[in-house]
DNA sequence: TCGATACATTCACATTCGTCAATACGAGGT
DNA sequence: ACCTCGTATTGACGAATGTGAATGTATCGA
């Protein structure tokens, strides 16, 4: 009822991605942010994201996700291909392997996203 | 690969909450971790956290947050107890009315499950 | 007690998602 | 040329999700 409308813009200047804390999110920047989050939200992407971190050169290709995440080839691909539409990891092509990577910028964007 | 750790209770032993970027997840922590993210991969739910994050009191009853949504109130409740069972928010109910909160130490918990 | 108000729950529906079998694509190796 | 291996795509299926109409449950005021 009484809303004190005491939102606008304060200090949104030019950030790099939207945040849940600063204002009320308008519709598209909650569809981006949620877009990104719902890659999270799978165990099997999650445990990719894991297993990428840990790996000691930071590249794992594909091949070695299918034993360790226990699923078939193509749902690997198929979660692959989600991270890498949210830009949380990248493909490199080597001859007849493709060895993914962590993209952390966009990891650090998202923790931004949910900062106090 | 080596950072220097300066988050505050981030000593592995015991930690608040699994992490995606420490060890490989097990199976039951990926699953946990995707729950909590998933509450976070809808627009309206975001919407829902900035809105409590932006309020003054830090309290925001349902009512308010039919018109700014523009979903049905049976939606937002929906989604409201998404969020509860999520521990991102808490409702309080006072007479007629259900006010909600954020749930900041949940947010931070998520927060540092995708540390760097 | 009755009615009105605020919120939650149930139900039904359309859409999206995760999964795998089958298949296609692409890059060596012979 | 072929064939093999690693990866991506397609198609189909069941399961989960977001939505609102209808209904249920509390709470307050008259």
């Amino acid at each position: 009822m009484k809303k004190p409308a005491s939102d606008t813009e304060s200090g949104d200047a030019g950030q790099c991605c939207p945040s849940v804390l600063a204002a009320p999110l308008d519709s598209s920047e909650a569809t981006e942010l949620a877009g990104w989050f719902q890659a999270l939200a799978d165990p099997v992407r999650l445990k990719v994201l894991s297993i990428l971190a840990a790996a000691p050169g930071g590249e794992v290709c594909v091949c070695d996700f299918v034993e360790p995440l226990g699923k078939s080839q193509p749902t690997i691909s198929h979660h692959l291909k989600i991270l890498g539409e949210a830009g949380l990891v990248q493909g490199d092509r080597r001859g007849r392997w493709v060895w993914y990577s962590l993209n952390r910028e966009r990891l650090a964007s998202l923790r931004a996203a949910i900062d106090s």
